[in-house]
DNA sequence: TTGCTTGCAAATGATTTGCACTGCT
DNA sequence: AGCAGTGCAAATCATTTGCAAGCAA
């Protein structure tokens, strides 16, 4: 999905959820697709100055809730968003251990069915239904190795 | 791994790391274990409540620190620790998206040495070598579905 | 107008830390 | 004695929120 389709998208996902689709708004998502990955709010408010801190959690926390935008897990100091699968596509994360860089990647489509099968298997004998899965995969990254 | 021999093991470990394995830090190992998952800070602290909430946040973390307790990324306000698969396993996480219930799960070995081969590969085409792998499964457990 | 959005400044709350005290070595 | 561990209370800091002003319908 280019950069206008995702505008479109977003717009639209707004709109069916009583939402304005804001300059704001608008703005948050342009960082989220320039970081193509995920990115920290520290960082969204460097790459584009004229957010308000308050604003852009305020943002992303609407664009959460329409399903636009996903927050990850912490694993430093500051929580990471991305756009949603539905904007960027099925992915997993690499996490490098040393310097905390997280970077998408994604996994052949018969090892993402296989493992769908084996989760929802699994999830089932615990009562569970499933939704969707994210693996995260650490270890160290190129600029970290030796 | 029974309960004496996780206290043994995680006795050793400290030791090697020039650590001792204080009162305190026994009694938040037997949280973790009588836990038997993942489990918040506020909650070791009211199943065992001679715990003072510094002291326990020092431990975990110096257990954290030589490789016995694992702090998981936030799901909720929280932080959750469980203990460090070297004395529990390796085993995944089923997330209630209700409830915010976190239950571990293992999946077959065949299952796991299939991911692990994918993962390697995909993360050496990104420069990565790999450490180790979690997997997440998000859905409604049994007692929030219909 | 009426209600949603924004930016600022102040509040919140999980986690961390300073410090004085206790206990191990 | 000298250093590690503990508990209390105070500090820190990412994130959230109150409020007054701006903007869209």
């Amino acid at each position: 999905m280019n950069h206008g389709d995702v505008h479109r998208a977003v717009g639209a996902r707004l709109g069916d959820c009583s939402q304005q689709y804001t300059a704001n708004r608008r703005a948050v998502v342009d960082g989220l697709v320039a970081a193509g990955g995920p990115i920290s709010l520290p960082d969204l408010l460097i790459a584009d100055d004229s957010l308000a801190q308050s604003s852009a959690y305020r943002s992303l926390a609407v664009l959460e809730e329409v399903g636009v935008v996903r927050r990850l897990a912490h694993v430093g100091d500051h929580a990471l968003f991305e756009l949603d699968e539905h904007f960027s596509g099925h992915h997993h994360h690499l996490i490098c251990g040393e310097c905390g860089k997280v970077v998408d990647i994604t996994l052949p489509d018969p090892v993402e069915q296989a493992m769908d099968r084996s989760f929802d298997a699994a999830a089932a004998s615990a009562g569970f239904t499933t939704t969707h899965h994210a693996v995260d995969i650490f270890g160290t990254c190129a600029d970290c190795g030796d």
